[in-house]
DNA sequence: GGGCGTCAAGCGTAT
DNA sequence: ATACGCTTGACGCCC
């Protein structure tokens, strides 16, 4: 069971991650960014390791622009030394990776064109995966998409699409995680059935759309990972109090965190701490997770 | 050097 | 109507 955090480490004393305005986009710049990036993904792999955190998302824009028309650069060929040697540190340490495209990826839109840039920017992120030479366990994670007044419908536009259009190289790496408003977790069951794709599951989207107790939800969830997946993985995180449904909470609560450990006991699955403070919460998990562990040892 | 309006992209809910 | 939330604030113009 490894514990993570997405894209941001708040510890290292300097900003994550660097992008730019399209408005001020140059080779120079991007180059310049692409550099600072790889660097500091090096720098947060390292803290992490040292903090026994061994699981991370890395962000859709470490590469700024990527999937861009405006963007010509040949990253895969200036940065291969860089992306080996972070691909070499991943696999030393047996880290998990995991990328999520940001909401405009939507493989189920009604409108071809969102469907066309939809499918350049998952081939970026499963070429970055790629470069750093990462195996299928190392996964693209999005929502089913849109509803669009016809949720039927919708699905199968996302199986058409799925199966008509996406690359094998995605498709190794795609999974669907069940969302806060439109498709559950009984929905992602569903289109798994029909073609395969594993199941990440959110606990948080779980509480808002689902009703399914969190140890039932994550068996099921796991019955979808075949073995050249890997194990589940989980998106952790509970309500922020006195805020709108659906709002990831600033700090973990050790409380909730211990319940969801005894829910889920003899499940074995890997844990992303979507939690506004990052690696302090993911660390503090580690933590609760180390101490549980020995007391039942 | 700090303040702050704005940033490639979509969808759905809350106010 | 508008703002917010989403995997994440922070870029960069203006003074």
């Amino acid at each position: 069971m490894k514990i993570g955090y997405p894209c941001i480490n708040q510890s290292i004393g300097k900003k994550s991650i660097s992008t730019l305005r399209l408005r001020s986009y140059s080779e120079a710049k991007v180059k310049e960014c692409i550099e600072y990036n790889l660097n500091c993904l090096h720098e947060i792999l390292c803290y992490n390791v040292d903090h026994g955190l061994y699981f991370f998302r890395i962000s859709s824009d470490i590469i700024p622009f990527a999937s861009h028309p405006i963007f010509q650069f040949q990253w895969k060929d200036i940065f291969s030394k860089q992306l080996n040697q972070l691909g070499h540190l991943i696999k030393e340490n047996d880290i998990r990776i995991t990328m999520h495209p940001d909401q405009f990826v939507l493989i189920n839109s009604p409108n071809p064109s969102i469907i066309d840039n939809s499918i350049k920017e998952l081939d970026y992120q499963s070429g970055f995966l790629d470069e750093l030479g990462l195996g299928s366990t190392a996964k693209i994670q999005i929502h089913v998409g849109g509803v669009y007044q016809n949720k039927e419908e919708s699905i199968k536009r996302f199986i058409k699409t799925y199966t008509t259009s996406l690359s094998n190289k995605i498709k190794s790496r795609l999974v669907i995680e069940n969302d806060d408003f439109r498709f559950d977790l009984r929905d992602c069951l569903r289109i798994n059935k029909e073609i395969g794709i594993p199941v990440i599951f959110d606990t948080l989207h779980n509480e808002c759309l689902g009703q399914n107790q969190v140890g039932d939800a994550i068996k099921l969830a796991a019955q979808t990972w075949n073995r050249e997946d890997g194990i589940l993985m989980v998106d952790y995180s509970h309500q922020e109090p006195n805020s709108r449904k659906g709002k990831h909470s600033n700090t973990l609560n050790h409380d909730l965190f211990e319940k969801f450990i005894s829910n889920t006991k003899g499940l074995d699955f890997d844990i992303m701490l979507e939690i506004k403070d990052k690696e302090k919460s993911a660390t503090q998990a580690r933590l609760l997770l180390d101490r549980i562990k020995t007391k039942h040892n």
